[in-house]
DNA sequence: CGGCGTTTTGAGAGAGCTCAACATCGGTGG
DNA sequence: CCACCGATGTTGAGCTCTCTCAAAACGCCG
């Protein structure tokens, strides 16, 4: 649900902009949590460093996606957010959501639904990592993030992005495509992928 | 936080038990939504099968721990529950909690608190599914899951179970365990495993 | 045109999965 | 009390698959 549909106009009109240039990170681990962010514009990737220094990517938001939701009832971020994209981010600041939280019951409801809905979508996330095939993940993410004619995914970003977010080497990834284009199962064009067959269950 | 701490009296006495035998399932995927439920005794798990037919862990709850959560915003389940042992669980019918967040400040805000925390669970659980090695994930997991001496990890049931929700074979976490009990790193006793070395970050 | 990042393709190695055999532990029933 | 049986725990060998390191083609932008 937009954020403009439930959100007090009191906070919305208390909310900052901010521009991020690509790479540019909105905060980091351990920062102290700022409030709730929507993407304006661009795309903003959640992630962590892990031991060896690979980032796992954790979340991908577009435009009208909140991130940092759960991080309003933590003094800290939990992990890194960071823009894929040239990015313009808007901060609805923390005291100000809470307050509003109180009063408007509408507006608490909304956004615990929001983390159920959110909920759902991260144990959906761990059941694609849980695939070890890469031929079966994409397949897993293409059928996910079919557009509305269930066949046609657009690609937010680069084919390396779409590497990190599903956990696997670009390498990995243009041959399990290309596998998946020669197999017939797939077709490519500009940014987007065109599954061959109608998604079935 | 435990649910008796702000779930309303009114509720908590609509609650209705319910046994299950080891295997047996609480509810399955696609089933409609009853309500909100707490482990009370014994292990369940939240899982799902994949196209191949296997079983994927999406979470293991214990006593105390709530289950279904998202669900209360949503008409049916998106996984299923599986008593991983005989285990009782306390069912509180969704009208009735629904209501009670209508009514009770608190009992809503608390509620949304423990949706925000598994929002950060179910991070931290993707990323330990992004591990490959696993060697790493099962240092992973015992890290995270050191008790209060920090060195000492209950395992709540089998081997076999924990592989499972480790998302390994059975065969790689046993010969996992073997390799670092040789190397010193951990000790095996009856249920539970101990870390040689303080957790150090 | 030159530089830089993305996209591709190649070859080799490591690691977990699969299949298989066997040991161990509890519980059951004769 | 002991034999049996199923599930868990354990180890072995081979295979497949992805990761890693490398190199080259392609596209975009200054």
């Amino acid at each position: 649900m937009p954020v403009k549909d439930w959100l007090p106009a009191a906070v919305r009109a208390a909310a900052i902009d901010r521009k991020l240039k690509s790479g540019e990170a909105l905060f980091r681990l351990g920062d102290k949590t700022a409030g709730l962010c929507e993407v304006i514009a661009g795309r903003v990737r959640l992630a962590r460093v892990d031991r060896s220094g690979r980032e796992i990517v954790l979340h991908v938001a577009g435009p009208g996606d909140t991130i940092a939701e759960a991080s309003l009832f933590s003094p800290a971020y939990h992990c890194d957010a960071i823009a894929s994209t040239d990015a313009v981010v808007r901060v609805y600041p923390k005291p100000a959501v809470l307050a509003a939280f109180e009063k408007d019951r509408k507006a608490a409801q909304a956004f615990t639904a929001t983390l159920a809905r959110q909920v759902m979508n991260l144990r959906t996330r761990i059941e694609q990592r849980n695939i070890r095939s890469a031929r079966e993940r994409v397949r897993h993410f293409l059928a996910l993030n079919a557009g509305a004619d269930g066949r046609t995914v657009e690609l937010g970003g680069t084919l390396k992005d779409l590497a990190a977010e599903l956990g696997l080497t670009h390498e990995a990834l243009y041959r399990t495509l290309a596998a998946l284009e020669r197999s017939g199962a797939i077709k490519r064009g500009r940014g987007k992928i065109t599954l061959s067959l109608p998604r079935k269950v």
